[in-house]
DNA sequence: GTCTATAATTCGATAGAC
DNA sequence: GTCTATCGAATTATAGAC
């Protein structure tokens, strides 16, 4: 790449460049190792840095790993599509959300195993994906349940085809994916309530 | 307890006793905190023993999760309920096999962040659930993606509601989550293929 | 069978020179 | 901003006394 369309690297930028460096080997480890086997150290190796760099920047692993899995799940305004493709559009958004970058398998493996990646995981899902679930369900009262249920479906797929890579999740398509988990969304979030 | 229907104390009774109550441990251990935070010391010192035991039992860590993690998932027998009625009586099933013991929470937080306990996860719900979903699913050449399908599902629902605890998959009445994902997984098993 | 002592690593974090 | 050196703590695993 010529630097010609570049900023000129002043210190400034290049502390900039360090950094998504830094985030991004750190995205990778986390994602790969989950939080206790992803060291600083490593994530410094991968980066190209110092791992003392890495505590200077992010103050500790801790603040390391909140700055690198923020991530805003970008959902579809519901305006966007009709109410009965609501499902449709989901899954289609999360597969490629998973598959275009490592922050949400990093979020799913660390908040497994570790209190501050749970907690995050609620609050990302809590906050983005409710919001549109209360404008599609019919009950408003409902919402959180159903937000939950699809939440549920969405990540045991990525739990079985991007984790844990059970071999027939991993092998079926994309679209056979929307096909078979569109119709299971959809009624989480529109259905009525099955007595 | 009185000791009455106990058989005497012999040094191979103790032992036995020991190895349940190292298994037990290091069950909840692995359960509560996954493989890397999961600590012999620790499981020793739940068990009330020496941290060399486990070791003396077991060889090494690797050895102690491969021996705490065994686990038969005891599927019901599919000539025992309608073949309309296998999505109820999965769901009802796991989530019974859940509640009872903390062996698919500790597989679960483990497969999540290791190669080995990944492989295990795989090997169980390959081997048990995979010979039912040949049974009742319409063509047997689509036992594997439907059997996977079905695991995304029940995974996904153990994962929200025991492991990141979103509070409303922990609310959801165990009547109410069957009512929701028995027809998904009786689709998953038993539909036609969606085109 | 049980325990003490310890070897051999590895990690997060800090201090300080340049 | 960057790097070297290192501390202090924690881990798995082993050796060997009793």
């Amino acid at each position: 790449m010529s630097q010609s369309q570049s900023k000129p690297p002043t210190p400034a930028r290049r502390s900039e460049a360090t950094r998504t460096a830094i985030l991004d080997a750190a995205r990778e480890r986390f994602a790969a190792d989950g939080y206790e086997r992803a060291t600083i150290r490593a994530i410094a190796k991968d980066a190209n840095i110092d791992p003392s760099m890495v505590m200077r920047y992010y103050g500790n692993k801790e603040g390391l790993f909140a700055a690198a899995v923020a991530i805003d799940l970008k959902l579809p305004d519901p305006a966007s599509f009709q109410r009965d493709e609501v499902g449709r559009a989901l899954v289609t958004h999360f597969l490629a959300m998973w598959e275009e970058n490592e922050v949400l398998t990093a979020l799913l493996r660390v908040g497994a195993t570790n209190q501050a990646g749970a907690e995050r995981m609620r609050g990302i899902f809590g906050e983005q994906l409710l919001p549109l679930a209360r404008r599609v369900c019919p009950d408003p009262e409902q919402a959180p349940a159903r937000a939950a249920l699809a939440s549920s479906q969405l990540l045991g797929l990525a739990l079985t085809r991007y984790v844990l890579r059970f071999p027939p999740a991993v092998a079926l398509a994309r679209e056979e994916v929307v096909a078979w988990l569109a119709p299971t969304v959809q009624r989480y979030l529109t259905a009525p309530h099955p007595a």
